[in-house]
DNA sequence: TGACAGAATTGGAACGTTCCAAATATCTAA
DNA sequence: TTAGATATTTGGAACGTTCCAATTCTGTCA
């Protein structure tokens, strides 16, 4: 039943004409005649033809698989999610198509799936790195001469492209509006002090203060992990603090959600009693009760400007590493206590 | 700079062997010598040899590509981003890369999308197809001797495997519930009427309705996008009968919330003045207010089946047809009223 | 008519692997 | 010491494409 493959000898024998022919109208030359390339075309669908890329790309440089790969943390992350529709968004009309892997934060796992797609002729790879990646691990793939666009989180030393959105610009401005609407001890909560990321927000946690003309310290930046259950330990530290904190950035959404978890446990309503603001925008964000004021950072936006970066670099055939970092904007809603909780939105 | 490719002749030259032998140690063949093995190994680490997949595929079977193909309607809706992951994890542990893509409920999309991945040749596909998909589209695919699984959605009449949530017993569980509850006008609100999903939510609507000795009633049903707009729509509708409604089971969660966001607009707050259940338990559903009562669906689950059946007719080397269904569970949270609003839960 | 240019076509030789049949090396028992 | 196993290794010949150089076809012009 299942039939030997139709192959672009059948097709030229069909035709009455040479595999070359039949190759020239695959490629969509000019050279072929009208007339010819209309019959091999007729052949082929009567036929039902497909295409063996892996024979082509034996003959070609592997830039012309049309394979890019993704890699990205953590699928189940709506922002990751976002990422990749954004990547295969201009991926896909370019004619290329993905292939999508997961590393779950694991670095083990990341070098599998990097080597798995370079051994299937990936003509470029856009990666979120895992946490404590290795600038030198993609040195390999580089030096082969395939391009690289490393995303969200940056790689210091890595000579590649990178696509970041302005977390210094993003935070600082958090922290502005809270000075803004009063509060002087701010803290910043969670994240890991081992990544790229963490210095960028800090920084601007800095200069947000500085901004709005307070003093900068040592003991309410808290770190923890990024997570719900980090931000849980990290506002039970800031609440012990001789002088108190009354509002607090945090590293990302879901430690803001974990920050608000906290207070509600000590009888406190974020919003009211104490401001909290994350970073991210993910989309429970909205929903959350109270709803959550945070920093939207656009992640579709970063997967089609990363993608974009790569195409570039692929038909440019050479890397020519190159650093965009991407707009964010502050997006008040509750949970700072900036307003009043009014339920009743328009649905969509 | 772009050295030229390191293939397995390189390494038979330098270990002073065969590419035969070569080629024996990279399939882990017990037929060479262990010393040998060694040192081919050596070698290969020493130059930086990577295994070229395309011209494997090209003498072996295309069922040894190691690829699989994964297209989803919409990789924004965490539902299919948690059924992707769920693939991933059993794909890549298998020693197999995904090729994932997203349709948009675009037919043409995922015509193109699923040519591609076919040229590029998949071992296998998993689809959840797109609306209004003809059954007919992947009988080449098939006769190929391609193996497909059908995920989510069924595809009457297609001759292929398929995983689906077992959409009649949720949705009768959750009428079941609101009679329960004392509801005697439930409206079965949102969804298409031309998808094998909405016949079968339907049908569990109507056997629920006969469980809890309600009479069905036409007017009740109202279709619309399955979406929140959908929803905003549908309860608008339902509102204006003359025997109102005063409960619903929706289509899914999205229209859920949609009916939600109508009930207030119109100054009904939903669980204590109507009572809404959705279908799937989308991430959003336990943050929402009201926290969403729901059918679990656990799409994680259905990728991991789905994987499951692909790798088994991938290594049986036939595809012979078979139809698992999932279990589902009713979630009872606030949205239906049997609960009172109580937040402070631990964080994670 | 012949020479020439341009357009269209074509036969191999790659590409990097696997597979087969056959060759060689090593061991065992008489 | 040798026949017969058994264990290892090995040259091609595929696989389905693209690319190159060379060929054949068409017309045009003197």
């Amino acid at each position: 039943m299942t039939k030997a493959r139709v192959t672009v000898i059948d097709i030229a024998k069909a035709a009455g004409v040479s595999k070359s022919t039949v190759s020239l109208v695959l490629q969509g030359s000019s050279l072929v005649n009208e007339g010819t390339r209309a019959k091999v075309n007729a052949v082929m669908r009567e036929l039902g033809y497909v295409y063996n890329r892996g024979a082509a790309n034996l003959r070609q440089a592997s830039a012309k698989s049309r394979i890019i790969g993704v890699v990205v943390n953590d699928l189940t992350n709506s922002f990751f999610a976002e990422l990749a529709v954004g990547v295969d968004m201009v991926v896909q009309s370019a004619g290329f198509v993905q292939f999508l892997s997961n590393t779950s934060e694991s670095i083990d796992r990341q070098r599998e799936v990097v080597a798995s797609m370079r051994e299937h002729g990936i003509s470029g790879l856009i990666v979120s790195p895992a946490r404590a990646t290795d600038a030198a691990d993609f040195k390999p793939l580089v030096a082969a001469g395939i391009p690289v666009v490393v995303v969200v989180r940056n790689l210091p030393g890595a000579k590649v492209s990178s696509v970041v959105s302005d977390n210094q610009a993003g935070m600082m401005s958090a922290v502005k509006h809270l000075a803004d609407l009063g509060h002087k001890r701010i803290a910043f909560l969670g994240g890991f002090p081992d990544t790229a990321v963490f210095d960028d927000r800090l920084a601007g946690y800095r200069s947000g203060m500085e901004a709005g003309g307070l003093d900068y310290h040592q003991e309410l930046v808290i770190s923890s992990a990024p997570s719900r259950a980090g931000g849980g330990e990290a506002i039970g530290k800031a609440l012990v603090l001789a002088d108190k904190a009354t509002a607090a950035v945090c590293f990302n959404d879901a430690v803001a959600f974990g920050v608000c978890d906290g207070l509600r446990a000590r009888r406190l309503e974020p919003g009211s009693d104490f401001a909290v603001v994350g970073f991210d925008d993910v989309i429970e964000a909205q929903a959350a009760v109270p709803a959550l004021t945070t920093v939207s950072v656009d992640p579709q936006g970063i997967g089609r400007r990363g993608a974009q970066l790569l195409l570039k670099q692929i038909n440019a055939g050479k890397a020519e590493a190159e650093t965009v970092t991407t707009a964010v904007r502050l997006v008040v809603r509750e949970s700072c206590g900036a307003r009043k909780s009014v339920k009743i939105e328009t649905g969509l």
